[in-house]
DNA sequence: GCCCAGGGGGCTC
DNA sequence: GAGCCCCATGGG
Protein backbone atom coordinates (compact mmCIF):
# COMPACT_ATOMS: atom_id res chain seq x y z
CA UNK A 1 0.00 0.00 0.00
CA UNK A 2 1.13 3.23 -1.32
CA UNK A 3 2.04 6.12 1.66
CA UNK A 4 -1.05 8.30 0.35
CA UNK A 5 -3.57 5.41 1.13
CA UNK A 6 -2.10 4.35 3.97
CA UNK A 7 -2.36 8.03 5.51
CA UNK A 8 -6.21 7.63 4.62
CA UNK A 9 -6.78 3.99 5.89
CA UNK A 10 -5.23 5.24 8.98
CA UNK A 11 -7.04 8.15 9.32
CA UNK A 12 -10.34 5.52 8.64
CA UNK A 13 -10.16 3.66 11.29
CA UNK A 14 -9.29 6.34 13.83
CA UNK A 15 -12.44 7.82 12.47
CA UNK A 16 -14.67 4.89 12.66
CA UNK A 17 -13.54 4.20 16.05
CA UNK A 18 -13.55 7.56 17.65
CA UNK A 19 -17.32 7.63 16.16
CA UNK A 20 -17.86 4.57 18.00
CA UNK A 21 -16.37 4.37 20.79
CA UNK A 22 -15.94 8.32 21.41
CA UNK A 23 -13.18 10.09 23.43
CA UNK A 24 -11.40 7.79 26.10
CA UNK A 25 -10.09 10.12 28.20
CA UNK A 26 -6.82 8.39 29.41
CA UNK A 27 -4.71 9.59 31.95
CA UNK A 28 -6.30 13.72 31.73
CA UNK A 29 -5.45 16.37 33.57
CA UNK A 30 -3.08 14.28 35.47
CA UNK A 31 0.71 15.46 37.10
CA UNK A 32 2.87 13.82 34.89
CA UNK A 33 4.49 11.96 37.71
CA UNK A 34 1.47 10.09 38.85
CA UNK A 35 0.94 9.11 34.68
CA UNK A 36 4.65 7.87 34.67
CA UNK A 37 3.88 5.74 38.22
CA UNK A 38 0.77 4.61 36.77
CA UNK A 39 2.68 3.34 33.16
CA UNK A 40 4.64 1.24 35.12
CA UNK A 41 2.31 -0.23 37.44
CA UNK A 42 0.02 -1.19 34.71
CA UNK A 43 2.28 -3.18 32.91
CA UNK A 44 0.73 -6.96 32.10
CA UNK A 45 -2.32 -5.37 34.66
CA UNK A 46 -6.22 -3.97 34.20
CA UNK A 47 -6.48 -0.56 35.16
CA UNK A 48 -8.50 -0.58 38.04
CA UNK A 49 -6.18 -2.66 40.19
CA UNK A 50 -3.67 0.26 39.42
CA UNK A 51 -6.05 2.76 40.21
CA UNK A 52 -6.50 1.26 43.70
CA UNK A 53 -2.53 1.34 43.80
CA UNK A 54 -1.82 5.13 43.12
CA UNK A 55 -5.08 6.18 45.43
CA UNK A 56 -2.70 4.03 48.29
CA UNK A 57 0.03 6.14 47.44
CA UNK A 58 -1.57 9.16 47.21
CA UNK A 59 -3.81 8.66 50.90
CA UNK A 60 -0.17 7.44 52.60
CA UNK A 61 1.25 10.52 51.18
CA UNK A 62 3.77 8.58 49.27
CA UNK A 63 2.73 10.04 45.83
CA UNK A 64 6.17 11.41 44.66
CA UNK A 65 9.91 10.59 43.87
CA UNK A 66 11.32 11.69 46.92
CA UNK A 67 8.83 9.61 48.92
CA UNK A 68 9.31 6.58 47.11
CA UNK A 69 12.85 6.68 47.41
CA UNK A 70 12.47 6.87 51.05
CA UNK A 71 10.17 3.47 51.48
CA UNK A 72 12.08 0.44 51.90
CA UNK A 73 11.03 -2.00 49.19
CA UNK A 74 8.52 -4.27 51.53
CA UNK A 75 6.76 -0.76 52.36
CA UNK A 76 6.34 -0.24 48.99
CA UNK A 77 5.13 -3.02 47.67
CA UNK A 78 2.31 -3.18 50.20
CA UNK A 79 1.09 -0.17 49.22
CA UNK A 80 1.27 -1.62 45.66
CA UNK A 81 -0.25 -4.98 46.29
CA UNK A 82 -3.73 -4.45 44.70
CA UNK A 83 -1.58 -4.13 41.39
CA UNK A 84 0.07 -7.58 41.35
CA UNK A 85 3.44 -8.71 40.44
CA UNK A 86 4.30 -5.83 43.58
CA UNK A 87 7.67 -7.10 44.62
CA UNK A 88 8.84 -6.49 40.55
CA UNK A 89 6.92 -3.04 40.18
CA UNK A 90 8.33 -2.00 43.40
CA UNK A 91 11.43 -2.62 42.13
CA UNK A 92 11.30 -0.72 39.17
CA UNK A 93 9.46 2.21 40.61
CA UNK A 94 12.01 2.50 42.86
CA UNK A 95 14.98 2.35 39.61
CA UNK A 96 13.12 5.03 38.09
CA UNK A 97 12.89 7.34 40.90
CA UNK A 98 16.55 6.73 42.06
CA UNK A 99 17.87 7.42 38.25
CA UNK A 100 15.17 10.68 38.40
CA UNK A 101 16.92 11.66 41.18
CA UNK A 102 20.45 11.10 39.92
CA UNK A 103 19.60 12.19 36.16
CA UNK A 104 17.43 15.02 36.89
CA UNK A 105 17.12 16.42 40.24
CA UNK A 106 13.36 15.02 40.01
CA UNK A 107 12.78 18.05 37.25
CA UNK A 108 10.03 16.44 35.02
CA UNK A 109 10.03 19.27 32.92
CA UNK A 110 13.89 18.97 32.55
CA UNK A 111 13.66 15.38 31.65
CA UNK A 112 10.67 15.87 28.90
CA UNK A 113 13.00 19.40 27.73
CA UNK A 114 15.28 16.30 26.24
CA UNK A 115 14.92 15.50 22.73
CA UNK A 116 12.52 12.88 21.91
CA UNK A 117 15.05 10.21 20.80
CA UNK A 118 17.42 10.94 23.48
CA UNK A 119 14.74 10.83 26.46
CA UNK A 120 13.71 7.68 25.20
CA UNK A 121 17.26 5.84 24.44
CA UNK A 122 17.66 7.42 28.23
CA UNK A 123 14.58 5.27 29.34
CA UNK A 124 15.60 2.60 27.77
CA UNK A 125 18.45 2.17 30.27
CA UNK A 126 16.22 2.12 33.49
CA UNK A 127 15.36 -1.51 34.84
CA UNK A 128 12.03 -1.89 34.23
CA UNK A 129 11.29 0.22 31.37
CA UNK A 130 11.23 -1.33 27.84
CA UNK A 131 9.91 0.38 24.73
CA UNK A 132 6.26 0.30 25.21
CA UNK A 133 6.23 2.27 29.04
CA UNK A 134 9.18 4.16 27.78
CA UNK A 135 6.71 5.36 24.83
CA UNK A 136 3.85 5.59 27.34
CA UNK A 137 5.45 8.02 29.21
CA UNK A 138 6.51 10.56 26.89
CA UNK A 139 3.22 10.45 25.25
CA UNK A 140 0.91 10.44 28.35
CA UNK A 141 3.27 11.98 30.74
CA UNK A 142 5.33 14.00 28.68
CA UNK A 143 2.66 14.93 25.59
CA UNK A 144 5.65 13.66 22.98
CA UNK A 145 3.92 13.13 19.63
CA UNK A 146 5.03 9.34 20.28
CA UNK A 147 2.67 6.63 19.04
CA UNK A 148 2.33 3.54 21.41
CA UNK A 149 2.43 -0.05 20.25
CA UNK A 150 0.98 -2.69 22.79
CA UNK A 151 -0.74 -6.29 21.68
CA UNK A 152 -3.48 -4.79 20.82
CA UNK A 153 -2.41 -3.02 18.44
CA UNK A 154 -0.33 -5.38 16.61
CA UNK A 155 -3.07 -7.69 16.36
CA UNK A 156 -5.51 -5.21 14.99
CA UNK A 157 -2.55 -4.39 12.49
CA UNK A 158 -2.49 -7.93 11.90
CA UNK A 159 -6.07 -8.95 11.42
CA UNK A 160 -6.62 -5.41 8.90
CA UNK A 161 -3.57 -6.93 6.98
CA UNK A 162 -1.55 -3.88 7.90
CA UNK A 163 1.78 -5.96 9.64
CA UNK A 164 4.57 -4.30 8.10
CA UNK A 165 6.99 -6.96 6.96
CA UNK A 166 9.34 -6.60 9.83
CA UNK A 167 6.79 -7.25 12.65
CA UNK A 168 8.80 -5.66 15.23
CA UNK A 169 7.69 -2.52 17.51
CA UNK A 170 9.94 -0.06 15.95
CA UNK A 171 7.99 -1.09 12.58
CA UNK A 172 4.71 -0.94 13.67
CA UNK A 173 5.25 2.37 15.48
CA UNK A 174 7.28 3.86 12.31
CA UNK A 175 3.57 2.61 10.07
CA UNK A 176 2.01 4.70 12.69
CA UNK A 177 3.91 7.69 12.65
CA UNK A 178 5.41 8.16 9.23
CA UNK A 179 1.84 8.04 7.93
CA UNK A 180 -0.37 10.37 10.86
CA UNK A 181 0.43 13.97 11.58
CA UNK A 182 2.88 14.07 14.35
CA UNK A 183 0.14 15.28 17.26
CA UNK A 184 0.54 14.03 20.48
CA UNK A 185 -3.39 14.29 21.27
CA UNK A 186 -3.62 12.72 18.16
CA UNK A 187 -1.50 9.53 19.17
CA UNK A 188 -3.00 9.79 22.51
CA UNK A 189 -6.84 8.78 21.58
CA UNK A 190 -5.75 6.67 18.58
CA UNK A 191 -4.05 4.25 21.21
CA UNK A 192 -6.55 4.52 23.85
CA UNK A 193 -9.26 3.86 21.29
CA UNK A 194 -6.78 0.75 19.73
CA UNK A 195 -6.66 -0.97 23.35
CA UNK A 196 -10.89 -0.34 23.55
CA UNK A 197 -11.57 -2.58 20.42
CA UNK A 198 -8.99 -4.89 21.23
CA UNK A 199 -10.64 -5.27 24.54
CA UNK A 200 -14.08 -5.10 23.45
CA UNK A 201 -13.89 -7.57 20.81
CA UNK A 202 -10.85 -8.11 18.64
CA UNK A 203 -9.32 -11.22 21.43
CA UNK A 204 -12.79 -13.25 21.71
CA UNK A 205 -13.93 -12.60 17.88
CA UNK A 206 -10.86 -12.19 15.67
CA UNK A 207 -12.78 -11.26 12.91
CA UNK A 208 -14.42 -8.23 14.35
CA UNK A 209 -11.57 -5.79 13.61
CA UNK A 210 -12.21 -6.68 9.90
CA UNK A 211 -15.93 -6.51 9.93
CA UNK A 212 -16.42 -3.47 11.11
CA UNK A 213 -12.50 -1.00 10.17
CA UNK A 214 -11.94 -2.96 6.61
CA UNK A 215 -15.85 -3.16 5.22
CA UNK A 216 -16.31 0.13 3.29
CA UNK A 217 -19.48 1.18 5.27
CA UNK A 218 -19.95 4.38 7.21
CA UNK A 219 -20.31 3.57 11.09
CA UNK A 220 -23.41 5.70 12.71
CA UNK A 221 -23.88 6.25 16.38
CA UNK A 222 -25.83 3.17 18.06
CA UNK A 223 -24.59 0.69 15.35
CA UNK A 224 -24.13 -2.86 17.20
CA UNK A 225 -20.75 -4.24 17.05
CA UNK A 226 -19.87 -6.61 16.27
CA UNK A 227 -21.09 -7.06 12.58
CA UNK A 228 -22.60 -10.36 11.54
CA UNK A 229 -19.92 -12.26 9.89
CA UNK A 230 -18.18 -13.54 12.81
CA UNK A 231 -15.44 -16.26 12.97
C1' DG B 1 -12.05 -22.99 39.70
C1' DC B 2 -10.34 -20.57 35.47
C1' DC B 3 -8.70 -16.93 32.71
C1' DC B 4 -6.45 -12.82 31.85
C1' DA B 5 -5.45 -7.68 32.38
C1' DG B 6 -2.91 -0.99 28.92
C1' DG B 7 5.06 -5.93 29.93
C1' DG B 8 9.69 -6.61 31.10
C1' DG B 9 13.71 -9.22 32.66
C1' DG B 10 16.36 -13.15 32.52
C1' DC B 11 17.59 -17.43 30.93
C1' DT B 12 18.15 -20.99 27.32
C1' DC B 13 19.32 -22.71 22.92
C1' DG C 1 17.45 -13.17 18.81
C1' DA C 2 13.38 -15.87 19.10
C1' DG C 3 11.10 -18.65 22.54
C1' DC C 4 9.93 -19.57 27.01
C1' DC C 5 9.03 -18.81 32.11
C1' DC C 6 8.35 -15.91 36.03
C1' DC C 7 6.18 -12.32 38.50
C1' DA C 8 0.81 -12.25 41.55
C1' DT C 9 -3.70 -9.89 42.59
C1' DG C 10 -8.57 -9.09 41.61
C1' DG C 11 -12.66 -9.29 38.85
C1' DG C 12 -15.68 -11.55 35.52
Amino acid sequence: MDDGKLNQTLLDIYARLFHRYGPQHWWPAREPFEVIVGAILTQSTAWTNVEKAIASLRASGNLSAGAIRRLSGTELAGLIRSCGYYNVKAKRLKSFVEWLGERYSDNLDAMFSNSIGELRRELLTIYGIGEETADSIMLYAGDKPVFVIDAYTRRILDRLGLTPAEKSYAACQKLFMMNLPPEAALFNEYHALLVHLGKDACRKSPRCAVCCLSENKPVKPGDKFPCSRLA
